[in-house]
DNA sequence: TTCACCCGTCGAAGCGCTTCGACACTCCCG
DNA sequence: CGGGAGTGTCGAAGCGCTTCGACGGGTGAA
């Protein structure tokens, strides 16, 4: 193992000027730091991790707690996941992952061993029992997700309940009366889970202000639950003709199950999805939906945690904008 | 922060004692230990794992590296994660992300600045450029997935060879004469991903043994190449009753287009799927299925790591023996 | 020319912990 | 009753690094 004296040695100089040279703390004259950089470069040296004297400092770690709850769609979590992983290592950081069960002991655990010098939270539920932990850390964190009280702390997501009226919106100008929102399963409700909490207010505002007839139906996952959904739709409301579905891998069931019982979409019924763009793009039909940037919300976590790491004031919330794309599962209501 | 040597005031010893009755590598009495233990528990203590004398112990940290790469399913991955997370904790570990791109680089990092003290690797290639390093390290790693020349490394993984025969011997039993392989993505091929070569060796070998006529087809995801290589199966092999697919987000659209051309399963043509459990058993048609045991297999990557962190030998390739579980897609040849 | 100041560098102290080598007991055998 | 062998505990050294205070030499203002 190569050591900072090793380097020291060998660029003729003293191991603190070494430090100084490589984290800039102090001004090092341009010939000097010429030659320390060299030598590491030559020997192939890293700064150790756990040498006893960056106990003060950073660790360059990460945590990311992701709790990996049912309901919830695993592909989109990764995502989540591999974007805060990329954005961190832009930064020099790396990512420890946290699942469930280590939730609130998990955070607890990396934030006084030092494992970590800062966190990631994702699945906010609206109220977390991780906030009052978080809180109290001495360690910067991020929420993707936004819970009911998030005063400080730093939040990061999509404005769902934006989302949630935008969706509706786009039903009302195509003239649609009659709506449902087809939810994510009821545990992720149950859970107060914010995102999902937050679109339905949203959607539920936006139908109220365009007074539209509107139901809202957490739904399960799978052929059973689509066909059984689609029925229960068409039986309770036999004016519906706008269907929003926030729950990733319901999509193409539930395409199936209007087909089946001869719905044509877009011609008798418009459906808009609040999805990430891959998702809705290559569902059976394209799919008009509101995108989930999983990608940039990841990426924009670790920015804002970096920034709290060097002391920069960050916005408490961070909300994106909806941003809604027709495809072919939305048009105007039949007469 | 509370150190160890509040602890050590707390109990009335000296901070070596509190160390040597947490680690137990020296002989503590009853009595000391017991209140060493009540101190630690009152004042909250956590050894800093940044701590200098640390440096040349364990950091309690295994890094996992999950590529990530084009063409694997997500669902999948994600389940190896977790359960490599899981076991991890259950020793008192905890997991470092490393993704794609940092693949290698990540890989050297993590250990040259002992980040972590061991490592997982997942989505091994036949000759994977990776090997090299892991063999100089000094770090134990242990792979899942076998590579063509395993020696000197710890390996992992069902048994993908003796799972394509036993797919091949299942429809051969059942009088199948012509069967084909639907596997993965071609670039997963391209790549030489370990299992998925020794699955396409297995299944052909069974095939050559039963003298049966076969024809192995990569194939990607989606409705259109699941339609797509239906219809070329069925041209191409008019006496086609057998079908083994490797390729999980294939399967759901594979039945719909066989049914589509009015192929019905099991009647017209068996299939068996080399998937995990919950995935054949969730499909449209409970499948017939060689299991792909995902959580067995990091929980046991995990116990090969911490065998050979305390220094205790281990096998180099532990190949899990597949099973074969008979669901609803399979039948005997039709007439 | 002198003095204050700044720049670049160094040595030494210290981070929280582990570990080595004592040291003081107790116990048991001869 | 003496001495050897354990036990259980402690102090001190050391891990690789950062950081503080200091120092020498150059520079610019007075």
């Amino acid at each position: 193992m190569v050591k900072i004296t090793d380097v020291a040695r060998h660029a003729g100089v003293s191991p603190s000027t070494v430090s100084y040279a490589l984290s800039g703390k102090r001004p090092i004259s341009d010939e000097t730091r010429r030659r320390v950089q060299a030598a590491v470069r030559e020997l192939g040296y890293r700064t150790h991790v756990r040498a006893g004297g960056a106990v003060g400092a950073g660790s360059r770690v990460l945590a990311l707690a992701v709790p990996m709850r049912s309901g919830v769609h695993v592909p989109v979590v990764t995502q989540f996941a591999v974007s805060v992983v990329t954005a961190a290592r832009a930064h020099g950081h790396d990512v420890l992952l946290l699942t469930q069960g280590e939730g609130e002991e998990g955070i607890g655990r990396v934030a006084e061993t030092g494992l970590a010098d800062a966190l990631v939270v994702m699945d906010v539920q609206l109220q977390d029992p991780r906030l009052p932990l978080l809180r109290s850390l001495p360690l910067p964190s991020v929420l993707i997700g936004v819970p009911a009280e998030p005063d400080g702390l730093t939040c990061v997501d999509l404005d769902f309940g934006a989302a949630g009226e935008l969706c509706v919106d786009h039903l009302a100008r195509l003239g649609h009366r009659t709506v449902a929102l087809v939810g994510s399963p009821p545990e992720v409700y149950v859970r107060r889970t914010a995102f999902a909490r937050r679109l339905v207010q949203g959607f539920t505002a936006a139908a109220d202000r365009h007074r539209l007839r509107s139901a809202v139906h957490p739904c399960g996952t799978g052929r059973g639950a689509a066909r059984a959904i689609a029925e229960r739709l068409l039986r309770e409301q036999p004016a519906l003709t706008g269907v929003v579905v926030h729950n990733e891998p319901l999509l193409d069931p539930l395409i199936d199950a209007f087909e089946e019982l001869g719905v044509r979409i877009p011609e008798d019924l418009s459906l808009t999805a609040v999805c990430p763009t891959p998702v809705a793009a290559s569902a059976r039909i394209p799919l008009t939906s509101v995108t989930v940037p999983s990608t940039e919300l990841g990426t924009r976590a670790v920015h804002l945690l970096v920034r709290k790491l060097s002391g920069a004031p960050v916005p408490q919330a961070t909300l994106l904008p909806p941003r809604l794309t027709e495809r072919a599962s939305t048009g105007p209501r039949p007469d």
